[in-house]
DNA sequence: CTGAAAGCGCTTACAG
DNA sequence: CTGAAAGCGCTTACAG
């Protein structure tokens, strides 16, 4: 069995003073060349940039945070058990966030939580290895958030909260919805069911605002026996997909794609037809339904763009600019075969 | 609208001067007391340590690694375009990856790759901000290992390399695949298909190697018509699936969740029932399938733990201990109804 | 057993 | 325009 061992030698890296002495100018002088603050001449600002070019030399992030008190690192919180249906969301945005962190330098680190519990987090704060945080699964009831209040730490919800007090930037679920189940009521349909996930999360309380505001703003009547929340595991979904249909409800909106599958399976079991006797939509598109035959009506986010979008804010935040405190991000509705308005 | 600006308010925390000046001992001591290395009596020891419990002091790991020239970061390297049914692996084991690091202070930063491009990386290593790496998938042609290498960066592969001279840990795909290939061929079955995605993932071919393993071992002749690679296509699925039943297969195996969800689908629109027409069984258990009727037969790894043990590789590496050149974790054979041997 | 001092690799008032 | 010096918050030979 072959074994290794690290021979710890040091790969000798260049530093400031390095440049100084080849060059024969102070440390100050190198310092104010990279980075432009203080005035240099123009002819020794290019002589060092030249040196340090043909040198390869960069300058070492951890000192200059030590300098700056600065750690030119955030954190991003993401839990730790989070199910299928909810990954495409986290890594697309982790993708955004990736970039748009690396292009001003800034670099990732990452944070898991389980059950509510924010030890890693404090951990990683109580160790000073962040200049920030993004939060990015929002409860009704969020620790994180309150903990981060708390002490003080510059932090962005990606996702939606009630606090006015925290900067927020999030897809604009409830416009989203609205919209959809709008057109629905336009195009006729009166008895539009609603299954949603747990009311833990704000995410399912925003969008069943938009369905909500749907039948607001076209005075349509709304029957509060066609919403079901709280459906959490495959028998309520089950329970309510049954009263739906006993009820004659002409269209299911699903809240996200979980539901959305597990309805479709049920109604499949049931010899019920989409879309001729039960329509269906869904508040998100995961790609979980990419394949699914009829392809299913709903609502596309760019999740990746909201990562990049929720970074930014940060970013200029922690560096002392003025931000929004709420950004929402647009959608896309996506009318696919297993409705039937507006075609 | 609100705008939000950063008051900037250092919020202080206490340094070791402060320590040392408080309980009239000098910053040496302090340093000892906590870190545990040189002579210090147990009575300062003690209290030392009592007053920075008391106080609430957290010794600024930023400084510490500029002294020590260390981070205690590590990075993990994720695709930024995995697909759906790769979440899930990547989320599990990164989840083992947090835990195992974050007990061992360790704190982990996320690097994601696009189209096998290593230049977050290179900007991660030139700034200095990781003792180690983590890599995540292995091509077949592996950019990153490669510039590693070359950089004599600690990393382990979370996966499988030819190359020796790479640390490794990973599932036993192909022990796990040949046991599932051999008792099909015990129970009597002799024409097994095998579907797979592209061949640039070493996985893929590992797990082939496990298939063609069970068909030596057991003295089996294998014909080699029956297996078909690179199906990343839906297409190629379907055109495999179709020469198998009129190969007449008696089962498939499927190389992932993935591939197996396409010939499933394909199964179903020619009213081919599984598993009495056809049986079907997939060497990765990705909960994709998780709800699919009949449940699928399939190999069960447990990525967290595999996340887990190959952090604690990389952190013992890093620290110079001895570790082992590759490491394999075990698998759970999961019968279910797709597949009708050992019944 | 304890401490003064130098050092990790930067930045930044301050003085010239 | 440029530099010497102090400082960021730790660690660690070295001396006592």
């Amino acid at each position: 069995m072959e074994t290794f061992r690290n021979d710890q030698l040091e790969n000798k890296k260049i530093t400031i003073s390095d440049v100084a002495e080849a060059l024969n100018v102070s440390k100050t002088t190198v310092s104010r060349a990279i980075s432009g603050k203080g005035r240099i001449s123009e002819d020794t600002r290019q002589r060092v940039l030249d040196y340090i070019e043909a040198n390869d030399y960069k300058p070492n992030v951890i000192a200059k945070g030590l300098a700056q008190k600065k750690t030119f690192n955030i954190a991003l919180v993401i839990p730790g058990d989070c199910n299928l249906v909810d990954m495409p969301f986290f890594q697309n945005s982790m993708q955004g966030i990736c970039e748009e962190a690396s292009e001003n330098d800034y670099d990732v680190m990452l944070v898991t939580t389980v059950d509510d519990s924010v030890t890693n987090l404090e951990r990683m704060i109580a160790n000073n290895k962040v200049d920030g945080v993004i939060l990015s699964r929002s409860m009704v009831k969020d620790r994180a958030a309150e903990f981060l209040k708390e002490q003080s730490i510059p932090f962005v919800l990606m996702g939606t909260s009630k606090d006015k007090g925290i900067l927020q930037v999030d897809n604009d679920h409830k416009a989203g919805c609205k919209e959809l189940v709008s057109r629905m009521l336009h195009s006729g349909m009166t008895k539009i069911g609603l299954i949603g996930g747990s009311r833990s999360y704000v995410v399912n309380r925003t969008r069943e605002q938009g369905y909500r505001d749907a039948f607001r703003t076209t005075q349509t009547a709304l029957d509060e026996t066609l919403i079901f929340e709280n459906c959490d595991e495959n028998d309520s979904v089950e329970q309510a997909v049954k009263k739906l249909t006993r009820a004659k409800a002409e269209c299911i909106v699903c809240m996200d794609d979980a539901i959305c599958s597990s309805v479709l399976q049920i109604l499949a079991e049931n010899d019920i037809s989409v879309p001729d006797q039960m329509q269906i939509a869904s508040f998100y598109d995961s790609t979980l339904l990419m394949n699914n035959k009829p392809a299913i009506t709903s609502l596309l986010f760019d999740d990746k763009a909201l990562g990049a979008l929720t970074c930014k804010v940060l970013l200029q935040y922690i560096q002392g600019e003025e931000v929004q405190g709420r950004t929402l991000l647009g959608y896309e509705l996506i009318q696919r075969e297993s409705t039937l308005f507006g075609k």
